[in-house]
DNA sequence: TAGATTGTTAATCGATTAACAATC
DNA sequence: TAGATTGTTAATCGATTAACAATC
């Protein structure tokens, strides 16, 4: 028998990459409206800030459900904690951070990230000369201590930032500890089964597309 | 009088972002291969490797010139070399790192970029406190010497690792002094002139897609 | 009510994949 | 030469934009 799928997308799984890409965007703008008191707003008004069209962001948050009012716009204190639910940042993540180097130490005091509710629970670094050292209050801890630490405090996320030689090691005992994210910054495709979600930031690699832009600049 | 655009596309800019985006994952793929002492690779073995299609990369790859060659497939260092050509990091970019903080020290200490040619040669703050601090080697220098120094040395790249309250005024003098891209690292949308390239590199939009995608997951 | 603006369908546009003749 | 594999055209698929009836 087969069920019409009702379309606010109870399964969650069909939205395309770039709807979901947008969706932080989104998010950003209506915060800044917030801020300055904006209480109400039109996917018109909101296409001309943020230079995409109406149609697209009525279109994007459609997917989700109506937010909307026909002759009023979107409540946007509304929309804003509606986005952060579909976001999944109307509850705090668990993280840890695995490299205590530079990049480590720079997103475990990145304070922004807290006040979205990603919680640093924990950094593990292999360097013996590194572990025991302090970062924002709390030690970090040697790799050994990683696959226990995940499963004994419910870590949901792994941020890794450390060469890629031992990134795809890293990730796997991650895993078999119950990760449920992996937050990549090495410079390699992690190998992860269907269940777990990878997120890449390449840093060279966006370094790379601006020479590219930059090259074919007039 | 109409003159039919030549295939390889030497005016450079109608090729769409999404290829564009895939070519650094495709030199760091072929950089693998030429470590590994792989001469050749069909489009066909490198789409297995990739997890893409062997159509995507033949049509990716054509944008730009015909590399290959028919029953052969194409020769690893020579496609590498054109990769890097195309990307221009045939050669050295100089940049000047704005915001010496966590993630500024972070990004100046990084190793892999002077491999590609990205050539760090100065670092600005705003925070007295910070200004003559060292990192890697050279001073932090204070934000007025910003626009003489990317004039006087020529600086094509401004990495902008500050937080968003200054980041559209600071973009604005680098502009005026001739920087040719900004690497935005700051939580906003810059304005700037045509004819300057932004790359954004969100982090906390990034998380918030790993989050999304986690609360997704079955 | 009249005007505004949504939600949603239809039309367009662009990107990916398939297919195959060309050719090494 | 025969087999392999490209470069490229055509077919398909998906995403964006336009249009407008529904409705607040």
């Amino acid at each position: 028998m087969i069920v019409k799928e009702i379309n606010h997308h109870m399964d969650g799984n069909d939205i395309s990459l770039a709807v979901i890409k947008r969706l932080p965007r989104y998010y950003r703008y209506l915060e800044e409206l917030l801020d300055n008191g904006v209480e109400r707003i039109s996917s018109g008004d909101l296409s001309v800030r943020m230079n995409v069209t109406a149609s697209q962001i009525r279109q994007d948050l459609n997917n989700f459900g109506g937010f909307g009012q026909q002759g009023y716009g979107y409540n946007v204190a509304y929309l804003h904690d509606e986005i952060a639910r579909i976001l999944g940042i109307d509850h705090t993540h668990s993280i840890i951070i695995v490299g205590a180097g530079n990049l480590g130490k720079a997103i475990a005091n990145y304070a922004n990230f807290e006040k979205r509710g990603f919680v640093v629970r924990g950094m593990f670094d292999s360097n013996p000369s590194v572990v025991g050292s302090e970062c924002r209050g709390s030690k970090v801890m040697p790799m050994e201590m990683m696959k226990d630490f995940i499963r004994d405090n419910g870590i949901e996320i792994l941020a890794l930032t450390i060469p890629k030689t031992n990134a795809n090691e890293v990730a796997r005992i991650a895993v078999e500890a119950g990760i449920r994210g992996i937050w990549n910054f090495a410079h390699m495709d992690l190998t992860v089964p269907d269940n777990v979600v990878v997120e890449n930031v390449h840093l060279s690699e966006s370094l790379m597309t601006l020479s590219y832009n930059i090259s074919r600049q007039k």
